[in-house]
DNA sequence: ATCTGAATAGTCAAATTTGACTAATCAGGT
DNA sequence: ACCTGATTAGTCAAATTTGACTATTCAGAT
């Protein structure tokens, strides 16, 4: 459901189409929405179908016409219901990297260290992208400090099961 | 992937048939991976095929006969590949509540106040539960103490959200 | 002028995931 | 002894998601 929020919001506030969708979402949001380029496609004709966006026919240059897609009146009232829905809402996020730390008894301690101190480099460089990220306005740049608070929590944590194991040997 | 590491760690503490891992899963790890009933028979079949696992037919009682897995040592071997894969590996978690997040200010100040304070009634809800579940042994301790190190890092940050635009009307 | 690799813009079959449904058994009340 | 609702254990068609593939255009090097 929130694929879809998403899409919509875009739309909303200025037409696109598919390409350039998936573009945004994959450079600003793929912390809170893993989107494939085909499951944007997917979406944005199944949305299309629906009523809630209309596609028209643009040409740029010499490239062949793409379907640029814009929000109809339903398209609006959809996009609010979906925010209303998801505002009020908690959704938990997932951790699939809990799954890993639920059989951490299964290897050698010192293996198991070896293994995280990899997993906290590829944290640690995530946090710096994160940091480094060039402010943006409004509520985008909100999602953003959300991420960026979220990854140094993970690090204190991830360092603290590091530290932990690491005193047990 | 974290699925199958999943199913497949359970089955090495001890064979399971189908209905009970879900249930486990379910009551014990929703937070780290969300795996409806008929996606863990569809995985259980799919990695009987691959060799990883073997059905025995069990009776219990009067009740119809039930497939019950247990690990084979390919099985056993694909369990380390993808733990060790898992711990290496930083996955993120996703926030799908970010995407209402990031649309913040389409709606007006006071109703989107209003909404967040309704997650944040459920978020809190959460909290108190994982709080209370009981402690555990071993490594599944570490993953419930996560879970609750995040909730409640979460609850700051929505608390400071709301504040803030609380101040801004 | 041509070649090469990257960027743009998708399509499609196959894999995965889900929700809705079935059906048997059990526990408790009446 | 019978009824009712919960629990157990699954199946299945439909919806969604993915990865791999295609094809065109563009930018820069040669």
């Amino acid at each position: 459901m929130e694929r879809e929020l998403l899409l919509l919001g875009l739309l909303q506030q200025q037409e696109m189409h598919g390409y350039q969708l998936h573009e945004f979402i994959d450079s600003y949001m793929q912390t809170c929405v893993d989107l494939k380029k085909s499951t944007a496609y997917y979406l944005l004709e199944k949305m299309a179908k629906d009523g809630f966006i209309t596609p028209s026919e643009e040409r740029e240059g010499n490239r062949p016409t793409r379907q640029v897609y814009s929000l109809t009146p339903a398209g609006e009232t959809r996009f609010l219901e979906l925010l209303r829905e998801n505002l009020s809402t908690f959704l938990p996020a997932l951790f699939p990297g809990d799954t890993g730390i639920t059989f951490l008894d299964k290897l050698p301690q010192s293996e198991a260290i070896a293994l995280l101190q990899t997993r906290r480099e590829a944290l640690a460089a995530e946090l710096d992208r994160a940091e480094k990220a060039p402010v943006h306005t409004g509520s985008l740049q909100l999602m953003i400090e959300h991420q960026i608070v979220h990854l140094r929590s993970e690090l204190d944590w991830l360092d603290h099961v590091i530290n932990h194991l690491t005193e047990q040997a």
